[in-house]
DNA sequence: AACTTGACTTCCG
DNA sequence: CCGGAAGCCAAGT
């Protein structure tokens, strides 16, 4: 996850298959949700294969990865990002 | 040891 | 494009 630059987003399944999970993307998930808040990684820039943020909008979850990509220049187009434009591609790297 | 849960994904209507 | 069902697998009950 450390990879993912800037400005740029990445499925959890593209993050599991990365990390050799054969595309188990709950797994990728269920690391970040078990990892502390304070971690040193952009988990921010993994949201689900529909281009849209998976945590519950109350208690400022929600919101705070919204914020967070905003501010690196994503934009969000009713509630989703665009992923045909933002998603990261490991290979151009 | 059986059952439930979940920062998910894909397929079908 | 959206919601539901099925597939998935580690952890917690």
């Amino acid at each position: 996850m450390r990879r993912i630059p800037p400005g740029k987003v990445a499925t959890y399944g593209q993050v599991a298959r990365l990390a050799g999970l054969g595309g188990q993307a709950r797994m990728a998930g269920y690391a970040l949700h078990a990892a502390p808040d304070e971690i040193d990684i952009p988990w921010h820039r993994v949201i689900n294969a529909r281009g849209r943020i998976s945590l519950p909008r109350e208690n400022g979850q929600y919101d705070l990865q919204k914020t967070l990509l905003e501010a690196e220049g994503i934009v969000f187009r009713n509630e989703t990002v665009d992923l045909q434009r933002y998603r990261w591609r490991p290979e151009k790297q």
